[in-house]
This record gives structure tokens, C-alpha cells and sequence, in this order.
DNA sequence: AAAAAAG
């Protein structure tokens, strides 16, 4: 019986007929539904002012069904194909525009007037009919980084809950206090004029020394947070799930692994479940790696739905990799002096990645000695200091940040154009082995929403150059060479390529 | 002796 069930919609790269006009590379035209933060552009322009059709894909109307039918999603140029699979018999249209969705007219308002958003992103469009179609089936969900997966899942959020029922029914769980504040700003932005109220579960300031008892029962109808923070709050009974609709993973394929949350995650869940069998399960990463995919695909309901991204096509175009030889360490952080900080702000913003927080302060001691201001955030900092340094940058008013994994998955900031890795991301078990889940996600943090970025990856012994091979041969790409760190013009050139001169 | 979250 089961084998019957999974149809395979390919959304393979279609277009055809449509869009023969040249696409928008160049303007600042807001097309994607994830578009967070574009508030305070200092003394704004006219911006966003034409509401005109920006994009001019016109993204059919169509439908997966349970056959073995293909399906033709039009092709963002950033965007390559998503493949969807959907189970059972149900039927999604993929949704042109957010009318299309059922929306209230209050959320709907909030798309518009708060986000400035025009029409669904892809995935938007071929998510959200899945997440809000009745029967409510969980999904799997893979995107490229900032195409809008957190529209989707907030949206999905935002228009399940019974803005009536005052009891919390939808629960997002991220890997960081910093990203699960960023989902709820984005959550409250959209949810403006639905009068829905939500709030942050993640560990309360370190001010604040009982903070077990200090903590109130929740309330609010969306609750995001870290996955410790959840369960004390649900072993406390301080958070009900008896009304819980929708249960959300952000970075699901983290959250899911063993060497992530997952002995967390599969608690919360299970609580929830023993208690509320109804509670849609929405997973969503830019990344699964076969291990988690085939994991996460046995946790949630048979009758589940799935979209996935081919690995070659995850790394966007609109990001320009490259590898620079540094023979040591000093060589490094001069590369960085000379080359990047004293560019000046001419780049837009720069994070710097490291693998660890002793890295980081290395780092950071180092170029605040040879006098460049630069901020840096990890996780031994206290949680005031992180909101602190994570606020000042989103406010642009440091423009160079140093960072450990905190800042790898998720972390939204238009402004930042390029990414440093000044250590390469590898494995903790198997250091010669590259971690190509986090390489993506941190040079996920420039480009955002098909804007122009760079990546620096600082290669400084042997084991570096093997790890850069395998990170070409993995993803299909041939990530340039910087012919030499120290070389201005070169350097330059790079740059210019990217877009950012 | 990793990142992160929490206890």
C-alpha cells in the first residue's frame, strides 16, 4: 500500500515561452518574498516606489498531481529547479500571486505595506499551498539560501493560527537565540495588522538570575525559540501544546542531526505529538545531506510532502567564490588588513568566519592592535553582548564582524557583500573533510536575494587546498584563485568581477 | 578541548 502513494512532480527547469525580457541584474528591485529589514535604508530613495510588475516571469499556474505528471515551475534566474514530491491525492496549485492563498486581508496588508512584497518567490509558491492546504500534511522543504524560506514558514504560521483562540498553536524551533529573534521580528513585521501575538522563548538575560521562576506561562499565539529553552518551558508546563497547529524547524537538517539538536528536537516533538496528534511538522534547511534527509523523512507522517534542491544547483551564481594562499597565519590577517579593511566601506559589510571562538578573539585582538575597528560575536560572549553586537551591525554601524558558526545559518543582513572564511569549514570528527553544509550556509550570508557578493576562502596548508578540491568537486563549481594575497590590483579585479567595485 | 543551547 504504501509504494502506490508518492508522485513525482519534476520541476525541472522549464521557461519555454515566457520572460524574453531581460532580467533585473542590475536594479534594486524587490522581487523576493524574504526581503527582511529593508526598513531604514538611510535617507531612502525612491526605492520601492513603482509598484510595477518587477518580475517578469509570470510564473504559470499550475498543478502537482498524483501522477506521474511533470511539472513546469518558470525559472528565476537565481533559481534553478526544485524538484517536489507530494503524496496522497491531494492537489496544489501553485500560487502566482498571495491572493491566491486564502489569505486574511490583515496578513495580507502586512505583505505588502510591511514587507513590500510583490508575489510569492518560488518556493513561496510551491510551499505555501502545501502548508495550507487541508489535509495538512508536513513538509520537507529544501531552498536556496534567501530565495524565502522564512516567508514560508511564517506565512504558514501567521495564517494557521485562529487569531480567536488566545493559546499558543504554532511553535518554530532554531539552532540560535540570534536567529530565533530574527524569525520573530520578520513573524511580527508580516503579522502587523493581524493582531496575532507571538514571542521569543530563548534564555532570558543573564541579569536575570532565577530565571525558572521568573518566567511567566505563555500566552502568545506563535512562540519561536531555542530548542532548551522550549523544552524547560514545556517540562514546566509553561507552554501549552494542546492547541499547537503547526510545528516548524528552522535549519531542520541541523536541528535534526546527531551531532546537532536532535535528541532535543525529537523530544519536543514527541511531546507534542502524544498530546496533539495533529501538529503539522514543517522542516526547513537550504541543506540536507543524504544521512539527515533520510532521517528527517522517517520522523514525520508517512503522508508527507518534500521539495528538494539538487546540490550542484545550491550555490548561487549571484556569488562569486574564490581562494586566496596565505602561507601562515600573520599572511592572513594582513590579507584581511590590506585587501578588505582598508577598502573601507566601499564593500557594504564583511563577515569574517572562524572555527572557533579562540579564533575569533585571535582575530579580533590582531586587527584591533593594528587600529581597524571590527566587532566580533560567539557564543561565551553573554547574551546582552550578542544582541548588542548582532543590533549594531544590523544598524550598520560596524561594518566588519568577526564571527564563529553562531552566524552561519540564517542570519540576514542585505548589507553584507562579502564573506571571509578565514578558516575553512571542516568536519569536527574528520578535520581533512570539508563541512559542506556549513561552507554553504555561510557563503549563503552574502548575496542575499540575488544581490552581487564575494567570498574569500583563506587557504593556508596543504590540508586547506585538498579541502577545496573536495568543496569544487562537491558542488560542481571551480572557485577562482586569487593569484596573489598580496596584490592590490589583484585583489581588485576579483572584486570588480563580483560586482562590488 | 567545536559551535551552539542549557543545566
Amino acid at each position: 500500500m504504501a509504494d502506490a502513494a508518492a508522485a513525482i512532480a519534476s520541476a525541472e527547469t522549464s521557461v519555454g515561452s515566457v520572460a524574453p525580457e531581460s532580467k533585473p541584474q542590475t536594479a534594486e528591485i524587490k522581487r523576493w518574498g524574504d526581503m527582511v529589514d529593508d526598513e531604514e535604508q538611510p535617507g531612502d530613495t525612491a526605492s520601492s516606489s513603482e509598484d510595477k510588475v518587477v518580475g517578469e516571469l509570470e510564473v504559470d499556474k499550475l498543478t502537482i498531481e498524483d501522477s506521474k505528471k511533470v511539472n513546469k515551475f518558470l525559472d528565476d534566474p537565481e533559481d534553478s529547479s526544485i524538484q517536489a514530491v507530494t503524496s496522497g491525492d491531494t492537489p496544489y496549485t501553485s500560487a502566482a500571486t498571495f491572493e491566491d492563498l486564502n489569505l486574511s486581508p490583515e496578513l495580507l496588508k502586512g505583505l505588502y505595506v510591511e514587507m513590500k512584497f510583490q508575489k510569492p518567490s518560488k518556493i513561496q509558491a510551491i510551499s505555501l499551498p502545501m502548508i495550507l492546504t487541508s489535509p495538512y500534511k508536513d513538509l520537507i522543504a529544501q531552498a536556496h539560501n534567501g530565495s524565502g524560506k522564512t516567508t514560508c514558514f511564517v506565512l504558514g504560521m501567521l495564517s494557521r493560527v485562529d487569531p480567536n483562540v488566545k493559546r499558543p498553536q504554532a511553535l518554530c524551533i532554531c539552532p540560535t537565540r540570534e536567529l530565533s529573534i530574527q524569525n520573530l521580528e520578520v513573524l511580527q513585521k508580516m503579522g502587523k495588522y493581524t493582531g496575532i501575538s507571538s514571542e521569543c522563548a530563548v534564555p532570558m538575560d543573564s541579569g536575570n538570575n532565577d530565571r525558572s521562576r521568573s518566567r511567566p506561562p505563555i500566552f502568545a499565539q506563535v512562540v519561536i525559540g531555542t530548542p532548551g529553552t522550549i523544552k524547560r518551558l514545556m517540562s514546566q508546563k509553561k507552554l501549552s501544546v494542546v492547541d499547537m497547529k503547526v510545528l516548524v524547524f528552522d535549519e531542520a537538517d541541523h536541528m535534526l542531526a546527531k551531532d546537532g539538536f536532535q535528541d532535543d528536537s525529537l523530544r519536543i516533538m514527541k511531546d507534542i505529538e502524544r498530546v496533539n496528534g495533529h501538529c503539522q511538522v514543517l522542516l526547513f534547511s537550504a541543506t540536507f545531506d543524504e544521512t539527515v534527509k533520510n532521517f528527517v523523512s522517517r520522523i514525520v507522517r508517512k503522508d508527507y510532502n518534500q521539495l528538494f534542491v539538487k546540490k550542484e544547483e545550491l550555490s548561487l551564481d549571484s556569488v562569486k567564490q574564490y581562494k586566496v594562499y596565505c602561507p601562515d597565519e600573520m599572511t592572513k590577517i594582513l590579507a584581511i588588513k590590506d585587501r578588505i579593511l582598508e577598502l573601507g566601506e566601499n564593500l557594504g559589510q564583511t563577515i569574517i568566519f572562524v572555527n572557533t571562538k579562540r579564533s575569533a578573539s585571535m582575530l579580533h585582538k590582531a586587527l584591533v592592535d593594528l587600529g581597524y575597528e571590527v566587532t566580533t560575536i560567539h557564543g561565551a560572549l553573554t547574551h546582552e553582548d550578542r544582541d548588542k553586537i548582532v543590533k549594531e551591525f544590523k544598524d550598520g554601524l560596524t561594518q566588519v564582524l568577526i564571527s564563529t558558526d553562531v552566524l552561519a545559518r540564517g542570519f540576514d543582513q542585505q548589507q553584507v557583500n562579502l564573506v571571509i572564511n578565514y578558516d575553512l569549514p571542516v568536519k569536527y570528527e574528520t578535520p581533512s573533510e570539508p563541512h559542506y553544509e556549513v561552507y554553504l550556509h555561510r557563503i549563503g550570508r552574502a548575496g542575499r536575494f540575488g544581490r552581487k557578493g564575494a567570498v574569500f576562502n583563506f587557504v593556508m596548508t596543504d590540508r586547506d587546498v585538498m579541502i577545496m578540491e573536495k568543496i569544487d568537486k562537491y558542488f560542481g563549481t571551480r572557485v577562482k584563485e586569487v593569484a596573489s594575497w598580496n596584490s592590490e590590483e589583484d585583489f581588485k579585479v576579483a572584486l570588480k568581477e563580483a560586482g562590488l567595485l
